[in-house]
DNA sequence: CGGATGTTTGATGCGCGTCAAGGTAAGTGG
DNA sequence: CCACTTACCTTGACGCGCATCAAACATCCG
């Protein structure tokens, strides 16, 4: 079972300047851990949570589903994400959190987190901050549905991933293990998995992307970019080193 | 030009309820007033607002533009809803927001709001609570793009639409006032703008809405949600008189 | 009255879904 | 250790939903 909150920490420290004392404040947090398999529900539609759940190693997503067991995966979750941070603010549940792959989680009641904005603000507003950046890259997702060809929405999205994935440590150099299959790639797309196949071996054939055995590796990041017209802006990551 | 911001309160009491001097606190906060023309901008994509906007009448959205000239509307505001709250936590806007119809609009510093979570906290808080709702419309968006047929996306936009305006009072009975072009409806529902005309028609043909001179009428609420699967929950109405 | 803006209709074609089947790799039990 | 299963990837054939192009209408406005 993984413990380590250091993604977390990661995630923030690439949006602000996070002080030791919040660094310490964040480790020494009453964490409950916990493990899930590949497609367990780790929150259900309908719920009240009185906790909200950290991502630790793994992917996970939100889902929504239709009456006839169709599903729209509406946000994809790297380590270091809270996936339900607004679940303090909503109080029921709107959609499930699933686990796409094994991962790890960590959960911190409501409680504690509402008393951080008082005793330390600045780290509650940076929390806050992660779900305006949900937000954003929900923006995103609802541009390139509505308008982006196939081929350069999933380009898109691995470019996002890469960003994100990049953030909490977890490249080595232009590849990374994405531990998803191409029917989960088809719920986060709202394509079937049939052209999802197809969308991939095109991008494989203009020899910008290699994808075996769950790792994928950029080979062309430019082009890759300039295709999906992918502008990490709105991830809101602080410039310094590159 | 319009300098009431009651639809802010009736939106934020429908979610909690505001006391007296949380009411007279928004009420003489100091607004800046304005007016813009269908298709003006509000606020440009790359811009550093230090002020937040908020919708007082009139329709707007936010977009993001592609390099080819088209776009794709990710949210679509009524008034009573701050168009760029999330403009105080994110530095640089990733999208630009746009009068959709003439709006009136008032704007208050991000100063004032953040002296808010140290005075009125749970008015703050409050008003976090509508970004979290803002994102859980985004993920409905989101869903309906990726999974949901033409038609049913178009049914479900008409029944938020309708029930985020009735929140604010802008209803009459089953109809509203939709100063909205088949045009931008396109650029919403991420179709061209024949298909949404011949969507349209095809509700109307099932007898399920009525839309003449920018009015909106539902004339049978029950198969029209039905048809859309719309379920309210996301949207975080208070429970009470229905 | 013309010109602009928005709505409606028709014809044609492509992008992507659906159905179906085969291929591969990993895991499971006898 | 091998047959069997299960999960996932891949390929082909076919059809529908929606885009695109083009043009006719309608409405409003100066």
């Amino acid at each position: 079972m993984i413990t380590d909150i250091r993604p977390l920490i990661l995630a923030l420290a690439a949006r602000d300047v996070l002080s030791d004392d919040e660094r310490s404040i964040l480790i020494s947090a009453p964490w409950r851990f916990r493990g899930y398999d590949a497609e367990e529900e780790i929150i259900q539609e309908g719920s009240e949570p009185k906790e909200s759940c950290l991502l630790l190693a793994g992917f996970a997503g939100r889902t929504i589903m239709f009456k006839d067991g169709r599903r729209q995966i509406t946000a994809l979750h790297v380590p270091g994400d809270f996936v339900d941070l607004h679940s303090q603010l909503l109080k029921v549940m709107d959609h499930n959190v699933v686990a796409l792959s094994p991962v790890s989680v960590a959960f911190v009641s409501h409680d504690f987190l509402q008393g951080l904005s008082e005793t330390h603000p600045h780290l509650s507003r940076l929390l806050m901050t992660t779900i305006a950046i949900d937000g954003a890259i929900q923006r995103n997702w609802i541009a390139g549905l509505g308008r982006r060809s196939a081929d350069a929405q999933l380009a898109h999205l691995i470019c996002e991933v890469f960003v994100r994935l990049r953030i909490v440590g977890l490249t080595k150099d232009m590849s990374f293990k994405f531990l998803i299959t191409q029917l989960i790639l088809a719920d986060v797309l709202g394509l079937s998995v049939v052209h999802v196949n197809r969308m991939l071996q095109a991008l494989r054939a203009s020899d910008l992307i290699e994808w075996v055995k769950q790792t994928v590796t950029i080979k062309d990041w430019d082009r890759l970019a300039r295709f999906a017209e992918f502008d990490p802006t709105y991830l809101s990551i602080q410039q310094r080193e590159r």
